[in-house]
Parts: C-alpha cells; sequence; structure tokens
DNA sequence: TAGATTGTTAATCGATTAACAATC
DNA sequence: TAGATTGTTAATCGATTAACAATC
C-alpha cells in the first residue's frame, strides 16, 4: 500500500483537499481527539463524507471499518502524501512589499517551508536585510540555489519583469514557482507553477457582487 | 441581449477565466489590435477555442461570424459582465507585513479597486500611516463602512483572529472578503468569500515535487 | 462564391455523490 | 449480535470539447 500515487490519476482537487484534511486533523489533535469518522473531517472541512473517503482512497487504506480513522495515523499519511514531512528550502525573488512581507510570514517555518534566500534585481535594495536574510543579486541564483539546495521559488516581482525573472529561476535549477504577478508564464511543461493572482480574485469576486451601477 | 445572467447557472472556472481573457484584450488593445478570433485569445489565455466561445455564449452574443470579436467591444462587455466597470471601494483589515503591502499594492488601482481604509484591533498600530491611509481601530468599522459604502473587504489578520473578524467585518455591512489566513471561515450563504491561501498553494505545490526523502 | 469563424447543440470526459457489501 | 463506518463500485452530475449549421 504506497502512500503516494502519481501513476493513477488524481484530480488536483483532491490534493488541495488533502490540505484541508490536514489542518482539520491538526486540530483534532492538538485539541486531544484520538480518532474521527469521514463524516467529521468533512463536517469540517465543508466537503461529502463520501468524498473524503474517496479522496483517500486515491492513496491507500488509512481508516478500520466501523471506527474511523487515527487521528494522528492519518495526518502523518497525509503529510507523507502531500510530501510536506521535510524542511523545503524557499527563495523569494522581489522583495518589495510584498515580497518582504512573505520573507517574514511567520505561517512559512510551521508549515515545513523555509526561506533560505532573497534576491532582487535592483541594486538600490541589494545588500538591505529582511527577517534575517540579506538580500542578494540576481547573478548569485544559479550558486545560492545549488548551494541551497532551494526548490520552491516565490517570484513577487512586477508584472513586467515575471516571465524573464521566471526563466532565470528555471535555468537555476528550481523546479515549483508561485507566481504572484497578475500575468501567465510560459513555463517548461516539467515545472510546477501556481499563480496566486488577487487581480483576479477581486475581480471574480466582483462578479458576485450585486450591480448597483 | 443580457450582458449579465445570473439565472442560468455560470461555471465559476468560466468567471475566472472571463478574467484572463479581459486581460488578453487589454493586452491585445495596447499594441492596437482591432479584432480578434476565439482561437486567438484561447491560445494566450491557454484554453480551447471552444471554451472561450463557449463561456462567453452564458452572456451573449458579442462576435461576428467569420470575422472575429472587436478587441475594445468585447474587452468592454466583459467588464461589465465582470462588474469591473466602475471603482470598488475596499478595506484592509489587519495592517501587519502582509496587510500593509497590500493597502500599497499598485496593481489595484489599475484594476479598479480602490482601498479606502484600514484597521487593526491593535492600539500600537492605531494612528499609523500607510499608504496615505491612517489606520483606524475595529470600532470605527461601523460608521467608516456606511460612510464609504466599502464593499470588499481584505482580511490579513492572524489566524486565531480570523473568523472574529470576519463576523465584526459582515455585521458592519461588508458582503464580499478575501481572507488570507490559512483557515476556513464560517460564513453566512450571502456573503462571497474567497480564500488566499499560501500554505494550502505551497503543501499542493510539494505534492507534484520530486519525493527524494 | 469560397474561406473564416461564430454560436450552439451533442458527445465526451471527468469528478462528485450515493449506495452497499465488507468488517470492525 | 447490532450498530457504525469504511473502501469501492455504480449512478449522477456538470464541465469541457468536438462538430456543424449559420453567416459574415
Amino acid at each position: 500500500m504506497p502512500t503516494t500515487n502519481r501513476e493513477r490519476r488524481v484530480p488536483e482537487g483532491a490534493v488541495e483537499r488533502l490540505c484541508d484534511y490536514l489542518r482539520v486533523l491538526t486540530m483534532l489533535g492538538r485539541k486531544g481527539q484520538e480518532t474521527v469518522s469521514s463524516e467529521e473531517i468533512g463536517m469540517w472541512a465543508r466537503a461529502k463524507a463520501s468524498q473524503v473517503r474517496k479522496d483517500l482512497s486515491y492513496f491507500g487504506e488509512f481508516g478500520r471499518r466501523g471506527l474511523g480513522y487515527n487521528v494522528e495515523q492519518l495526518r502523518l499519511h497525509i503529510r507523507d502524501i502531500l510530501g510536506v514531512h521535510r524542511q523545503r528550502p524557499t527563495i523569494v525573488v522581489g522583495v518589495g512589499n510584498l515580497g518582504s512581507a512573505l520573507a517574514c510570514y511567520p505561517g512559512f517555518e510551521s508549515h515545513g517551508f523555509q526561506v533560505v534566500a532573497l534576491f532582487d534585481s535592483d541594486p538600490k535594495r541589494v545588500g538591505y536585510r529582511v527577517g534575517g536574510l540579506v538580500v542578494q543579486p540576481m547573478r548569485e541564483m544559479h550558486r545560492v540555489v545549488r548551494e541551497s539546495g532551494a526548490e520552491i521559488a516565490l517570484l513577487t516581482v512586477p508584472e513586467h519583469a515575471a516571465q524573464e525573472v521566471a526563466n532565470v529561476v528555471i535555468s537555476a535549477g528550481v523546479r515549483a514557482l508561485v507566481n504572484f504577478a497578475p500575468v501567465l508564464l510560459a513555463v517548461p511543461p516539467e515545472i510546477n507553477l501556481r499563480n496566486v493572482d488577487l487581480a483576479r480574485e477581486l475581480e471574480t469576486l466582483c462578479y458576485y457582487l450585486p450591480p448597483n451601477d
């Protein structure tokens, strides 16, 4: 029974919900609860019980019929499936307001991500200290990524620079990117890209707002 | 031919893609291009041409057979559909690193959102000036929302405070929330809630990363 | 007219939900 | 044993894609 399964097509939605289940289990674990049913997990994560069981079934059998799941065991299994059971060295590229905020974000460490380096192409920002790290020039990227084993890059650069910066980061060997600029980046298929696009969120929100114009 | 359609079920994915199409049209418009086909929109937005046409068809007929779409006209139609054709007064609640960064975010104004007020429950932060606005205490929320007509609230408060702050914001009359805390908020069904959850993005990303543990 | 491209219907695909036998 | 709850199969639902008549 493998805890990871990249052969059978696992819907992306299932992976995202796994993150929610992980939070629920962490929360229940802190409260000292020992077992939990798919019904209760679903109640907290806003999913149907059958959805919870289906999502878990992509990766193995983690429960006991009639009894439910052991909270701590299932938590560890999901951490393992998601691959967050070890620290992931992360770099931040673009140390403006947003980049600085992310570099200091306390939620990182607690969730298994460690910011190991900051970069900026603006010479005026290079050398500054943000959250315990010194901002480095882009030309140091290759060396630093190699030496730190950085796996994830957060791109918090202006729209017009995003594609070029993405190219540099990828050529330095980073395989996973989170892009915060409101542009659609072109990246090779083997690169994992996620977009956090505030403008898109707000525009989508607007649609559901009453028009009253 | 109504440009808005809230009766027929429009998939949320379609609304989100509309934001992408809007970007493509803005970009093409700046380049001076006058007409565009669904094929070309799809090429830039990474969608099938039939998907583009289907998405648009939820809201009306905007093209001409054989000729395609007028770039500027379609751009205005989509702005209208999304409801971003007028400024949306927005408040930021929680003026830590992230909140401050968002309050200063230049992409806002250019996309039709205007930050009109900042709030924080920490008395030490109240009175500070961030990006041209003075941070106000939570007890001013009701009055300020009423007077400014604020429609959207960005919640950048710590995890443990998020639910309580959401309640206050909603009771003050705000109907649309973007929550940046990594928690699932409970809100009444008529409230529009979107979550921007960095931890979730990173965990999902991890899943697709090679395990090498 | 011939070629291009829309708007829409029908076919396909995939994800969610329900149902239920297995089993604690 | 009776009740609870899983894991999984089958049914449902909804979204994407293909196909094509309409028409510029």
